[in-house]
Formats: structure tokens, C-alpha cells, sequence
DNA sequence: AATGAATGAGCTTTCATTCAT
DNA sequence: GATGAATGAAAGCTCATTCAT
């Protein structure tokens, strides 16, 4: 006994992550499903609304995995909290990107979702919420400077997350966690320093240097 | 007399501005250029050179200004530099980005897509060049700090305009020149300073602040 | 209740013999079949797999007859025995004449055979293959020269039947089979005799002749 | 200076005999002959004339090859001249498969065609003509048995240089004459000899291999 | 005579959707 | 609920032909 709906939401679920939304039919998301193609038509008006169902459903579960992040704070060395939180942020959008990328080529589709992201304030700015406020706190307890805008330094992080998972969905590489997580430092440590020149003498960056 | 190589183009744009990818159809294109759709195929190889071309010249302004960026070197205040090149790239980037998820959402068009890049020898990382360059004179100059990697920086400068771009549009807003150098600002003096906590005295960071 | 996959290799078999390959296209078989277009990818995957399935069904009593020749090894005189499988092979031949030119007449379709029979682990050499057996057998009985490659002599022998099939349709007549058999014997007389001059006394040919 | 228009029959000549007629296109057609696709519909009425015109003239070509063949009786050993004229007869028809074969996959075409080599008396029949004529002198001479049909003969040896065309012509591959020459040794070997076993004492028969 | 941009009908193929079973 | 054969509109693309220059 089998609920061919979830099937056939989780079977297009899968497909969207992995193909996209251009060339996503429902002769394959019926074959992924391992129903008949008729049997979509039972369960949803049309293929927009099972899109649709598919699509809400995976925006939800990306909120509520970086609504749960910053439970952690003061726990850890800051960098191995961070390193852990980009690593699933970067996990989520690797799953997400072609979503993303779909909405925004089908206007339609972008409207609607759209006005369903303002009802259930699901976006790119709740979700970076919870990495704010995380950052904010950590700038409290004095392990972070206090001279950034924890809400910016936010998005700087998350933005380098979804630079990377779109360059590797997109040329097919799908890198190991180890490699994920020697990236992110890289990048870290650019974040940390600051591009500004130091107005201090040498030792402090040989002190840096060997703090990492 | 008119040069309809151009107009298929221009329609192109127009389309793809008001409807997205997803619905762009060679029909379509023909109709609002007013020409047969036969003639698509004399002008270009096929609908993918067709939109590379479309993207290329809707691209121009942000391929000018990061091109020239290297010839402005160290006159004038190098946030007022940076900050006036970024704007570029986001009014760019607001204006292409449905269309630039759009390629990203086909991996059909995509491929087609590289391919065209490879034909003609070019590639996404030249224009984050002219940045990196840029930058890589600035921190010889000493306006940058000497441990930061220019390209890693260049890319996250980059990055964020791209970000605030598809963020504003996924959310429909569109806010004026000021309000997004006012955000820019914001970004950058996070990154100048850095995530890390200054270990020096109190002074130090007032001299910065002053300096800004 | 019609099995319209059916209906459809037939309707491209008339269409193939009344018009040619050059002037068929999906509209005319799906118009002749009395079915949408649609369907014909629906029990094909593509028009050239529909052509093959055709042209194997027209090659099919080609097919029987070389696969039971060596039933009869042995059992008739041999020159009946030839003469029967030749005459179905002409037959054959003469109807499918135009189509596998046809094939031959473009790359294209002509390489996506190749590739279908790959799959399906057909070839063109199986069916001589039959022939080819069925003669080394004989030539084991004594029945044929001990000198001759069986190979070679099969490959002879088909291509006999082939031509003549050829010629006939390219000048536009039409032997019954009581001709074709009468040119058939002509031809076998001196495949059989060989060309070359007989280098013993007057007996031997005239014993030759006798026995057949 | 330069005659376009006889620049456009043997542009399409040239493309026929390598590409076949099912893709040849005009386009193609303008771009082999460097003229402009226009010009060829001020020499011609329409597509379907140039071709047939381009055919005419190759099927004149090859009738004149073959008729100038047995001027040779008797000059030389029986086998090195048939080795000669079988090579001519492979070259020729090398260069024809693919015309012939597209003749027929156009029923229009092949009814036209069919028309003119009436009235001209071109046809397989007519250049086999050539064969059989020189076969039946050398028979005379004795160099050929007495048991032969002439005709029968010839057409056995035609057969087999255009089976030979066709598979090479159809594998892509185009062997040099050393090697075409060595393949038709072999198949005249089982022709000369004959399929019949050979009535006489065991003698004979090594003496035949001697021979050779 | 020569050009090549422009046309538009027609091609193969795709795919969301329907419906008898 | 479930099937999958069947539909037909529309997609990208080809190509013989025309025509202003």
C-alpha cells in the first residue's frame, strides 16, 4: 500500500534537484514515480499545481533547516560552528539552485511564488535570518568584531555558499564535505582579516597568521 | 531600410524582459520583429546564439565598466571607486538576471551556451577579472590590506551586487540608486574590517573610522 | 478495437512502395494510418525506427527461407532447392528495392540503422549466413567443389538476386516467376561450371550436363 | 572569367557522389560552386532541373568509360585485363552509389530517369553490353570456357564491383586500387573455377592449383 | 549576370492532457 | 484509484524559392 501522491510530489522533488524545472516532464516524473502518467491528472489539476506543491514543500524544509542553526552558539571554536552551518547552508542550495533558477525563467511561476513567500515569510531574508542572529550573538560573547553589521557579514557568508554549490551543480562536480569545508576556509579567512589594509605593525599579522 | 538582425534581437530582449525564458518562442521573436521566422536561422545559428547574443549586449554596460575600472587606480577614494562600479553591476544584474537564471535553469541551453562561449574565447571569469586586477594594483598601492587574495575578494565584491539583485527581484522590490549604495556601504566596510576581532587597542578602530 | 502500431507500419509499408522514401513524412503516415501524429512516438522513437520495423517486416520471408535452407540439405536436387530460395529472395528484393536504396540514398537515416540494428544485434550478413552454411553442407556431401570458398559462392548467389531485382524496377518491368527462375538456371549453369576453360577431353562436360 | 553555370552542375556532381541527394541542399549546392544560392534560379527553373541535369551528365560519363573497355581482347593475360576493366567498373560505380540509390528513394525522379534512359538507351544493360561482348571474344579465343553464358558471365562480375562499391562506399572507407584488385582475385578465383565438383581424377584438381 | 536577405510552408519531434478500460 | 494509448497543439528548425539591389 503505497501513497501514490507523496510519490509523486517526492518523485518530482527529486527530478526538480537534480534536472531542473525547463525540461522536466510528466512522462518522467510519472517513470520516477513508477506510476502512469494518467495518474498525475487524478491527484493534481494540472502539472502547475503539483510544480507548485513540490516546489512550497522543499522551501519550507530549506527554512526550518537554517531556522534550527544557531542553537550552538558559544559552544565550539567559532570557525568549526561556522564551517558546520555554511556546510549544510551550502548542502540546502546545492539541492536548491536549479529550483531558484527556475522561478525566476517562468514569470508566472515567479509571481505566484512570490506572493506566497510574503504570506509565509519564506525567503532569502528569513532564512539568512537565523545566521544573523547567530553572528550577533557570537559578536556578544566577544568572539566576533564589533565593528560589523552582524546582518551583513550574514550575507557575505551566505552568499559565498550559494556561489559555490552553483558552480558545482552547474559544471556537475559534486565535491566530498572535506573538500566543501577546505573551500569554505579559504574564503573564511579573506571574511575574517578584513580587506583593509592593517594600520598596525607586522607582528600582528604574524600573530594572526598563527592564531589560524 | 532596416537592419532586422538588430530587430530580432532587440525583440529578443523585449521578451525576454516581459516574459520570461520559459515562454520565449522563435514565433514569438519573429512576430514582434516583424519579420518570417525563417529568418532567425540566416541571422544566427540557432535560438541558443540567438538569446548569447541577447544576454551579451544587455551585458555591455557592466563589460565597460569593469574593464575600465583598472585606469582609475588610486584617484579617488577607492570605496567611492568601488562603490560606483558595484552600482553598475547590480542595475546590470537587476535588469539580466531573470535571464540569467533562466539559462541556468536549462541544462540543455546551458551546454549550448558554453560551447558558443568556447567558439568565441569567452569566458564568466573575464569580467570578474578586470575587478581582480583592479584590486591587485590597489593593495600594491597599499590601500588594500596585503593578506587578502585579490580574486578572493573580487569574487565576493561580485557576488554580493549579484545576490542583492536576485534578492530584490525574488521579492519584488526595487529600491532607487541611494538606497542600494546606501547597502552597498554597509557591506563593505564589513569587509574591509573583517569578521575577526581586532586585536589591538581601541584607537585603531577609530583611526578607520576616521579614514573612511 | 485496432492495434494501431500496427496500422502504422502498414501505413508507412504503402506509403514506402507508392511514394518513395524521399516523399514520406510522419503527417502522410499518421494521415494514412488514421491517427494523430503524436502516437507515432509514442510506439516509435523516432521516424527511422518506424522505417526499419517496416523494412524488417517486409525482409521477413527473405528471413524464413535462408533460416530453413539447411533444413533441405541433401533432401532435392540441389539446383531446385537454389532456385526456390533465389526466387523468394528476388521477390523480396524486387518489392523492397526502393526502400533499402532509399536508405542508402541518405547518411543520416542510413547511420541510425546501423545503430538500431547494433541494439537489436541484427546484421545484414546474418541472413547470407543462412545461405552460406546451407552451402557448406552440400559442399561436404559432394554436392558442390571441394575448390570453392562457401562464402564467396553464397555472396555470389545473392547478389544476383539482388541485381536482377534492381535492374527490373529500374527499367520498370515486371517477369513472373516462371522468367525469373529461367534466367536464374542461366545464371547457376555458369557459376556452377565456372569460367574458366575445362582442361580435360569433350566427355567431361558432356557427363556435366547430363547429370543436371 | 568563369562559366557559373557549368560551376553549379558540377558543385552538385561533386555532392552527390559524396553526400548523396536526401540532404543535398541549395545552399550547399551555392556555397561548393562560390556563387551566390540566387544564381542557381537564373540558370535553372527550379532544384529538381539542376539535378536531373548534373545525373544526365554523370550517366553519359559512365556509359563512355565502359564502352571503350574491350578494345583490349586477346592483348593481354585474360585475368589482368578483366583485373583492369573490374577496376574501372568499381571506380565508376564507387562514384555513383549514392546517385543511384537516391534515384530510387524519389519516385518522381525515378519515373523521369527511367523516360530519358529509354530515349537514350542508357542503362545497366547497355554497359554490361560492353563486358559481355569482350567475354564472347575471348571465349572464341578459347581463353574462357566453352560451357558460359557470356552474358550470364558478365553480369556475375558486374554484380560483384558494385557489391564492392556499395560497402565500401557505405563503410566510409575507399581501399586503394592494390587492394580492390586483390579482393576481386579472390572472387574471381571461385567464379573461374566454378561450384560444381569436379568430375575428374584427383590430378586435375592440384593441377588447377598448380596453375595458379 | 549576380547577390544574399527574406519568406513561409512544411518538417520531425515533444508533451500536457484526456479518456476508455 | 489506476492505467497507458491516444490526442493535437505547438515547439525548433530546414529549405526551395523570390526579389530588391
Amino acid at each position: 500500500m503505497s501513497d501514490n501522491r507523496q510519490n509523486i510530489i517526492d518523485a518530482t522533488q527529486r527530478l526538480l534537484q537534480t534536472h531542473g524545472l525547463a525540461r522536466l516532464t510528466t512522462r518522467d516524473i510519472a517513470r520516477e514515480a513508477r506510476v502512469a502518467e494518467g495518474l498525475i491528472y487524478h491527484h493534481f489539476k494540472d502539472k502547475a499545481e503539483l510544480i507548485f506543491e513540490a516546489v512550497q514543500i522543499m522551501m519550507e524544509d530549506t527554512k526550518n533547516v537554517l531556522q534550527n542553526l544557531p542553537l550552538q552558539v558559544g559552544t565550539r571554536a567559532l570557525s568549526d560552528i561556522l564551517e558546520d552551518a555554511l556546510c549544510t547552508i551550502y548542502r540546502t542550495h546545492y539541492e536548491g539552485v536549479f529550483i531558484i533558477c527556475s522561478i525566476f525563467s517562468d514569470i508566472h511561476l515567479h509571481k505566484r511564488m512570490q506572493e506566497i513567500m510574503k504570506e509565509r515569510n519564506i525567503g532569502p531574508r528569513s532564512k539568512i535570518e537565523g545566521l544573523s542572529v547567530f553572528l550577533e550573538a557570537e559578536q556578544r560573547l566577544g568572539r566576533l568584531s564589533k565593528n560589523i553589521d552582524p546582518q551583513a557579514a550574514a550575507r557575505c557568508l551566505w552568499l559565498i555558499t550559494i556561489q559555490l554549490a552553483m558552480e558545482n551543480r552547474l559544471t556537475g562536480r559534486n565535491p566530498d564535505e572535506t573538500q566543501v569545508r577546505k573551500e569554505f576556509r579559504n574564503y573564511m579567512q579573506t571574511l575574517m582579516n578584513g580587506l583593509a589594509p592593517q594600520p598596525t605593525s607586522e607582528e600582528n599579522i604574524t600573530m594572526k597568521k598563527v592564531k589560524k
